[in-house]
DNA sequence: GCCGCGAATGTAAACGTTTACATTTCTGAA
DNA sequence: TTCAGAAATGTAAACGTTTACATTCGCGGC
């Protein structure tokens, strides 16, 4: 059997107030009575039950996360930020993960309400109306790469289009005029973004635009595997392509091998993310960097504000800058550039 | 205010045991009752506190998860196959990642007991004796990827020796009489079996062994990129090289070709883990495939089989299989053989 | 008409903490 | 000597459930 704090008070002789008033460095105890307790605490081999604590303080120091289907790298390092960041103000994480319709995330999120102080959700498929249905109205909530109007929460997005924009301008900028794109999952925001961002570069640019310079893709390898062959075949052929991120330009750049098209000499290819395989390929992929860890770090930080600070947090947007890079693949690098 | 299952009790009508009897679905209760409760529960919106139930039933449905530092897809797919499995039995994930000595593995330890049912720990850094001083000793566990011996704990283990050893063999059948190995990070429990799955390949087959074909790595592209510029500068120079990941393998062919040197037909080369993307490089990647997902499966379920029933549940020690997958960069397989 | 029994429900103790409030003890000033 | 007030500690209520046990009620058998 565990021991509790009853057994602790008994062998130290005190009560068992005094000894949580030990635990919890209240600084009202003397330091002989101190000393006893902590010796009872170790004998015993104690460690309190802390579903008492938490009924008792009424909070858990815990934050819920509710991701959408794990997948790929992009959320161990989003969860990395996440775990430090949280850890260093000792909160803890509880997951849940794959939820890929509104049904699971409702009830997921009934299954976190009451085990969490917070709740820090990534979700395309989540709206207003839901969240307050399913959820106390007194939460602290931030929202990851949703897609949300208003003030009603907080919310943290990925500069998406900018990133696009910056990257697709790039590749225009440097005299392509038939520039295509291999789109992402069609109703992911990251993904309906990147293209508002392609477009826009490619009007500003004075590029030659045509819905048919569009392709399909879901942001796996195999789905731009198929759609670079389809580009290939397209007359007149596209000068540089965009994919939607690293993993299908990665994939797009094999189709092209297998086909005797040089790059960036015959087609120039850009990516989105800067997964760190991407300055290890060769030609080194151009890309965008985004600093998946810092979102998630950040999204740790605004919610334990809202927590910490009920009374003087404010909700609302933030947007998380990108950073273009320049490398190989877009064959726009000057040599003296890439040595670094 | 939240309301409690005082107010559900007062607005139906009953005292709180027959709400508690509804909630629970014990069958002990009057159907017109039972709507009376339900209507109640749904008019307040009423949910359980989480943390009294925890508390009452001394049980929390949850298991923890602890990570080293978290960091690639690797831990992305198993933690996915985790939450998947824990979910089918309404069980959720208390994570802690990101630790990287005794004394983080020891406080986190100690942060969950108490808030789980049962434990799964990811870390080379830890040992019997730390274990058991800062657990409960009733506390289920299972030890995934930790180097145990011994039947006091359930483990589960890649089988790294055999994969390595048929992804070598494989080599040296085809010819290859000079392998070098790319190593992974030196204390790692994965690395130093892939290693002396490398060096029984090498004795079986006959191939030359030299302590100068083991080139130091530490699992990241970087490391391998160095290793593999190393490999070139070596009299005689290998004819294949064995990376004791895909990711390094990804980075040395990156290095490999920045020094004109064509894979597979002036050197092979051969990864480990399979991960998505080395299907869709130039050369594909001959490499070994491990289920990860299905890994992170196995553990909870394990894990739960040692939670509900404790006391028909042995302990043992399991070793998932890998299975080689031959692609392009080996240069040994028949064109045919490649079409699938 | 009484008793026993099962079904339905209620009462209250338990789970292990935290913490407001009460009590004791001691110190030093009047 | 007395007393105010501070410091240290104790007592007990609260947190919101679950559940063992007690109670009530209706019914069938005698």
């Amino acid at each position: 059997m565990r021991s509790t704090i009853k057994d602790v008070a008994k062998r130290a002789g005190v009560s068992i107030a005094t000894v949580s008033r030990v635990l919890n460095s209240s600084n009202v105890v003397n330091e002989e009575t101190r000393l006893l307790v902590e010796n009872a605490v170790r004998e015993l081999r104690y460690s309190p039950n802390i579903a008492a604590r938490n009924l008792s303080r009424s909070r858990t120091e815990t934050i819920g996360i509710l991701l959408p289907d794990l997948y790929g790298e992009f959320f161990s390092e989003v969860l990395r930020g996440m775990d430090r960041t949280a850890r260093k103000q000792n909160y803890h994480l509880f997951i849940s993960s794959s939820h890929n319709n509104k049904v699971e995330i409702e009830a997921a999120l009934r299954v976190m309400s009451g085990r969490v102080d917070g709740l820090i959700i990534m979700s395309p498929h989540i709206d207003a109306t839901s969240l307050n249905a399913n959820l106390p109205s007194a939460l602290p909530l931030v929202l990851l790469n949703c897609h949300v109007e208003g003030d009603e929460f907080d919310a943290i997005n990925i500069d998406n289009y900018r990133g696009a924009f910056e990257v697709v301008k790039h590749l225009a900028v440097h005299g392509h005029k038939r520039i295509a794109i291999i789109k992402g999952t069609e109703k992911n925001i990251d993904a309906q973004e990147r293209l508002r961002g392609y477009r826009d570069a490619l009007e500003e640019a004075g590029a030659e635009y045509s819905k048919a310079f569009e392709i399909p893709g879901d942001f796996t390898e195999q789905s731009s595997y198929k759609a670079a062959l389809q580009i290939l075949q397209m007359k007149p052929r596209p000068t540089a392509i965009f994919a939607s991120n690293d993993a299908m330009a990665i994939a797009a750049l094999s189709a092209l091998r297998t086909q005797r098209v040089s790059v960036p000499e015959e087609i120039a290819l850009v990516g989105f993310d800067d997964i760190p395989i991407s300055s290890y390929i060769k030609p080194s992929l151009t890309t965008v960097r985004v600093g998946i860890s810092d979102l998630g770090a950040l999204a740790v930080e605004r919610l334990l504000n809202a927590i910490q600070k009920k009374k003087e947090h404010t909700k609302r947007h933030m947007v998380m800058r990108t950073e273009l890079v320049v490398r190989e693949s877009c064959g726009c690098a000057s040599p003296t550039e890439l040595i670094t």
